[in-house]
DNA sequence: TGGTGTTTGTAATAAATGGTACAACCTAAC
DNA sequence: GTTAGGTTGTACCATTTATTACAAACACCA
């Protein structure tokens, strides 16, 4: 039932022995629940208090809106657990719904148990800490990102925060598609800015190089 | 030096009698650090190995930009830890640079002791993975508003969220002000929102209370 | 009642961006 | 060399929002 091959390779129980895995799960209680394509695994708006990682198959995640239609939000492989930070904090409920995209196996520990584990072993305990920390400071820093109003400040602050403090010149590493689609703009708009940008004197632009000319004149940038 | 009846006040230790604390804390090392008025207790970029919990007084976390002037970010006061997020994960480094605004007092545990900590109290444990859970949630929330790009796409977010499944009828709780300052748009343009809604009649006004009139309507704004 | 400060409604203009389209350019495969 | 597919630079117009300003409505208090 349970694939401990599997689930060692799980963010959450990485660097644990199939041994040691195993050794720990006889102590706890939880469940290997099947599911089939299609069929709804968790439900938005469930208290979430149990911690859920997919042993085998794929789930996708939907968020339905307020008229009833849903929209797919991601999918999730094996050997990922689901919402890892909703298990604890304030707010205890499920903020999407889980379907099965295909034969799924998933590993439901209650909470009760999964605090046991984190108790019991630092390797499982700072894994977990460490998920939820790296989801936080990734929102964070994406946070900070939308902050910026104009694409000139988006571009700026990147520019700059690649840069660091010795480097002039930045690559990049993805097309400038990607790139409007990371600062959350269009494309033409990016090539815009960047345009305008060269034209007045903060960077220079040769493809994928952009080399900064003056980092004093473009923080003033992110000033106003 | 360490005072139980006010760290047992802070979020992290919050339902651990003092009697208790003083126990755990006899197993462990920590330090307490006192400091003045504008002294620097934590540079941005430090490596964060220790939780910093400020016993007495408050300090300021300051961002320093990319030619050097700083920006003041927040005040923390006592009994409220400091960046708790960044103990754990990937970016090990703090954000900010952190300033004593008067006389203060830093209880500092190292990580070592801190997980020492969690892994012999249930409660603090708990504590803490609910901290950092309700700060994952709250950026959560915060970013999916955000990804909404028109100010009455968000305003519908919003009222649709208030008024859940039955409730036709929300209150505002803060000023109209406060709320374009929560939505990252200047008041006017909010309130122009507002009356363009209501004129084609997705919600009636008066004041403070809105009714929405069609949610169906209102949630097509959410689509396109 | 009247005065004062705050909140709210509304308008005009300027700036920024989205959407769309197209040409120039690069790259890789044939 | 040529062709096809993708990337980049640029232009145009429509939409949205910021900015600034001011009047109306309200709350509080003397």
């Amino acid at each position: 039932m349970t694939d401990y091959s599997i689930l060692s390779q799980s963010p959450i129980f990485r660097g644990i022995s199939e041994v040691r895995l195993e050794e720990l799960f006889r102590d706890i209680h939880f469940q290997v629940k099947k599911y089939s394509k299609d069929e709804i695994i968790l439900s938005a708006g469930d208290v979430c208090d149990r911690l859920n990682i997919v042993q085998i198959g794929s789930v996708k995640a939907e968020m339905s809106d307020y008229s009833g239609k849903t929209i797919k939000i991601e999918d999730i492989e094996a050997p990922h657990p689901l919402a890892t930070a909703f298990l604890f904090g304030k707010n205890n409920q499920f903020p999407v719904t889980v379907v099965a995209n295909n034969t799924v196996e998933i590993v439901s520990i209650p909470k009760q148990e999964f605090v046991k584990l984190l108790q019991r072993d630092t390797q499982i305990l700072n894994n977990y800490l460490n998920a939820i920390s790296t989801r936080a400071q990734f929102l964070s820093q994406k946070l900070k990102f939308l902050s910026f109003r104009t694409i000139k400040q988006k571009i700026a602050h990147y520019l700059l925060e690649q840069a660091g403090d010795h480097l002039q010149i930045v690559e990049i590493p993805h097309s400038q598609g990607q790139m409007a689609e990371f600062f959350g703009v269009t494309r033409p708009a990016l090539a815009r800015a960047l345009g305008e940008m060269s034209r007045d004197g903060y960077i220079e632009l040769q493809r994928r190089y952009i080399k900064i000319s003056d980092k004093e004149k473009m923080n003033n940038l992110l000033q106003s």
